[in-house]
DNA sequence: GAGAGGACGAAGTGCATAGC
DNA sequence: GCTATGCACTTCGTCCTCTC
């Protein structure tokens, strides 16, 4: 697929981890941009370390300025609405139309890249009066996208930024992922804090989570 | 129509290898 | 020694197809 050269990138972050927030981000990019993208390194953020995505990420926001923008849905506020919505998939769109909607505030652009999580449909119906006179491209691995990728970039520093600052409040190295060690940090949490408070810094429907609470 | 299973998307970790 | 990269494997989820 032909690639136009002005265009919102979106991605996100937190999807598969147990513990700490999901946050989508969206970047526009216009021709200029490309060389020096290329130039800082951007590329899918799960193929650096999280150290050299601070140092992109803080690059990138200097760099994008207003043209960037992000959607931080705690877990909190994220079990309430995965309990009404009830579909991840709807859940992510909703992040994706939101962060695609502030843009367009921003800038003028007439396509989006986002990468195929679940039907566009969810996503067309999720964007408001300004979204729908934007084109969707979905596509799988759209990071491979500079502006997805860049999103990505932005996505996962806030994700890391959150997850070390429940660490400093719940005093616990919490980890990201969905392994033993997760679990076993979870079960500390219970312990020390209570099943209530799990609501604050865990998504609730994993099975991982269920696990832990028992 | 409902349920099961496979495919595919996201994320993570761990290990080996290569280059500076 | 440190960092980057590639691969295999794990977890989570949804969607689609097939079978009953």
């Amino acid at each position: 697929m032909l690639i136009p050269h002005e265009h919102i990138g979106t991605d996100e972050a937190g999807k598969g981890d147990c513990f700490g927030p999901l946050v989508i981000a969206g970047v526009f990019v216009e021709p200029g941009d490309v060389a020096k993208l290329q130039e800082m390194g951007v590329t899918d953020s799960k193929k650096i370390s999280d150290a050299k995505i601070k140092r992109l990420a803080a690059k990138l926001r200097l760099y994008f300025n207003h043209r960037y923008n992000l959607v931080f849905i705690n877990p909190e506020k994220y079990n309430e609405l995965y309990t009404k919505i009830a579909n991840l998939n709807k859940l992510l769109a909703w992040g994706h139309a939101r962060v695609i909607e502030n843009l367009l505030q921003k800038v003028n652009c007439e396509y989006a890249i986002i990468d195929k999580f679940g039907q566009e449909k969810f996503i067309e119906q999720a964007l408001m009066k300004q979204g729908r006179q934007i084109k969707l491209i979905q596509i799988p691995r759209a990071e491979q996208d500079l502006a997805v990728a860049a999103a990505s970039i932005l996505a996962r520093d806030v994700f890391l930024t959150k997850l070390e600052e429940l660490s400093e409040k719940y005093g616990l190295t919490i980890p990201k992922g969905c392994n033993e060690r997760v679990k076993d940090i979870g079960r500390q949490l219970v312990v020390k804090y209570g099943q209530e408070e799990m609501g604050k810094i865990a998504k609730l429907h994993f099975k991982t989570t269920q696990e832990i609470m028992g």
